[in-house]
DNA sequence: TCTAAAATTTAGTCTTACCTAAATTTTATT
DNA sequence: AATAAAATTTAGGTAAGACTAAATTTTAGA
């Protein structure tokens, strides 16, 4: 009865998932913009994840779609694939944070699950990927996160970096030198009201760093 | 100008170079077995990788193909990925020598060439699989290999087991219990003039085995 | 050398996954 | 509430890579 799940399928339900974590439901311009492909085509696939058997998303015309019980499973099977591998290849085969990310986009629809167990293991069972993503569970549930965006915090306020968006190599070299790393304790010294710049202790730094909203959108933290 | 070489191209690359490495042109049928295609899907491809730019095969109507250089660079690629793969796996991952193939099968097509040459800087660029199949070097030449078939053998002769063909399992799970493994020495005890069966003893065995050709004819040694 | 079988190619289809251009629907602004 | 802009869908195509059935060519056996 159920279809297969084509790499380009994989690629939509895990953006689409993404999406749904912000803003319920995943607008067709998000998706094309995401995938890097035409609006149009976006709607022609939506169509046929809806009708599927069993369907992946619950689409409604100009309105975006969501993911059923069966295209979440999908997409957290492709995270969890994501994870493991940009964990594996930092710990193993000695990447660094900046390159891992699109080599695990093309090695995710493509490993088997017991290449997948045999990761997990060898690396064991590790929970957070090396930009701190959560990496869901063996049996796909993807953990409770209660971070929040390190641009909503403001002066005096102190946090932990927890994770960092994994996509943009240049970002992650930037963090990187400035010592925003998961983990790291960060102390707010300043808020600037009108560019949202933050001014941030971050500890382990000699001096402080100033951070506009192209950077704290990007990086989470738990109060 | 060079048009993309897609996992499918890849494919059917690797299997001729390994038909060629026999019979030098690799026939449209024994092409369509290996991939398990079509015949007549085969002689479209074929068509196409003789007229692409610049051309992967030289292809004669009813004559089959042999590879052109780019075609045979693009396949010692594979073929590179593959073998390097398959001793990762091993070696990284704990996998038994009859469950990588399959898997390198498929990632061979996926990696990076960063990829590669981490693998092979972490293995110190190992020149066989485990299986003992020659891996190309990084400049994509196969070394000279003068092995030859067990099957060729006579009596009293003596060889050492060099590579065995790795694409079934059950086959190689067989070899490993009767010790037939690459680097092992072997003395032929007897050959059966009318079937073939060869009474083999192998290094560090108790008793002595009789292998049909269909064992003898997937085993390489030298003598 | 003739002929039957085997191998190969041609012709015509299909599905996936993309595209552009045009039509439609939603939304945001006056 | 009207209308312009933005988002989305429809309609009509394309290319890759497979398929089947039928035609053709090669090969091998009598
Ligand atoms: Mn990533
Ligand atoms: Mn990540
Ligand atoms: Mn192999
Ligand atoms: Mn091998």
């Amino acid at each position: 009865m159920s279809e297969i799940i084509t790499q380009s399928i994989q690629d939509y339900l895990k953006h689409i998932y993404e999406l749904n974590e912000h803003g319920s439901s995943a607008s067709t311009n998000d998706i094309a913009t995401r995938l890097n492909i035409a609006p149009a085509s976006v709607t022609g696939m939506l169509q046929r994840l809806a009708n599927s058997t069993p369907p992946l998303v619950i689409y409604k015309k100009h309105q975006g779609v969501t993911l059923t019980k069966n295209g979440e499973k999908a997409a957290l099977e492709v995270i969890r694939h994501h994870r493991l591998l940009e964990t594996f290849l930092v710990n193993t085969l000695g990447y660094s944070w900046d390159e891992v990310h699109c080599e695990a986009d093309k090695l995710e629809h493509v490993i088997s699950e017991d290449f997948e167990a045999r990761m997990a293991k060898a690396l064991g069972n590790p929970t957070r990927d090396p930009h701190g993503e959560l990496i869901p569970t063996a049996d796909l549930t993807m953990p409770a996160d209660k971070s929040c965006l390190l641009a909503s915090l403001r002066t005096n306020e102190t946090a932990t970096v927890r994770r960092v968006s994994d996509d943009d190599p240049a970002l992650l070299r930037h963090l990187r030198k400035i010592g925003v790393v998961p983990e790291v304790k960060i102390t707010i010294k300043n808020y600037s009201e009108f560019d949202g710049n933050l001014t941030v202790k971050v500890e382990g730094q000699k001096s402080n760093v100033v951070l506009g909203t192209a950077v704290t959108s990007q990086v989470f933290v738990d109060k």
